[in-house]
DNA sequence: ATAAATGCAAAGGGTTTGCAAAGGC
DNA sequence: GCCTTTGCAAACCCTTTGCATTTAT
């Protein structure tokens, strides 16, 4: 039992498959399941030690796969040359925008879109599976000139 | 003069920004101008290695820098872990559909996709840029079952 | 006690860079 | 001949792996 619902959850997980509950594993967990951004491994170990319990870099990447592989936990490209992460909320399926100017990234959902890539599948002959869909821009504070 | 307009464009690039034309950069613009496929930049190797004009990867890696600067090639990245890159053609945008059996990769366009993604961006107070979608599925051919 | 996880460092893939040698212009 | 390009290998970045040590069960 901790403070997050989700954190028990893959504690269940871990259970379930016979797997050592340990220090690491929550703290990573943790820093990650209840992070409202879009985490890289990197930055993952960095809030971790952050919060003073360090971890190696090989056992972030190592429960990464695991909470992957729960579900609990979603990988994502940005084409930045590395992975970022983040909790798989309730939310079937998102698309992105990111701004060009500060890097924030925000999610969205629209149902138009998601029907439409059905439709562009099928009128091609393929049988959709998913899509994947990143709008570049730029955000409304740096338009206004805010300074971060 | 070449065999190919394109490769020709290349050529009057590289003039206009005394750039020397060699016999590798042709090489290796005429196998990305002229290839229907989205080619890595080890597969353009191979392809100008058993064409028999044999080139380093750093050239390669350096020309296809030229050809991107030049807007003559376009880079994509599928998530493989590397870039493909593919000949911009006079199609101002478009999407790709991906087999997730057989790998093929089919372009299309879509207007009222384009439209969309920027009425989506504004409606978040972005200032839409550029855009990228990839829908992932199962080809016709690959649906009714022809052997690769 | 036992089997698994950790941490470190080394290896691995794709890409870039530094530098001497080769080659357009 | 000058200056850029080439090719090789080393350097880089992110990620994975090997192995001795620590740890959960």
């Amino acid at each position: 039992m901790s403070d997050h619902p989700v954190v028990d959850r893959f504690v269940g997980y871990l259970r379930e498959h016979n797997l050592p509950v340990t220090a690491q594993r929550l703290a990573i967990a943790e820093t990650l399941l209840t992070s409202h951004r879009h985490l890289s491994a990197e930055e993952v170990a960095q809030e971790v030690t952050a919060a003073g319990r360090k971890v190696g870099t090989a056992t972030v990447y190592r429960t990464i796969d695991t909470l992957l592989e729960s579900g609990l936990v979603v990988e994502r490209d940005f084409g930045e040359g590395f992975r970022r992460f983040e909790p798989a909320r309730d939310i079937p399926h998102h698309e992105h925008l990111i701004c060009t100017q500060c890097g924030k990234v925000e999610e969205f959902r629209d149902e138009r879109l998601e029907r439409m890539t059905t439709i562009v599948a099928e009128s091609r002959g393929f049988a959709r599976q998913r899509h994947r869909l990143v709008i570049h821009g730029v955000c409304k504070d740096c338009q206004t000139g805010v300074s971060r």
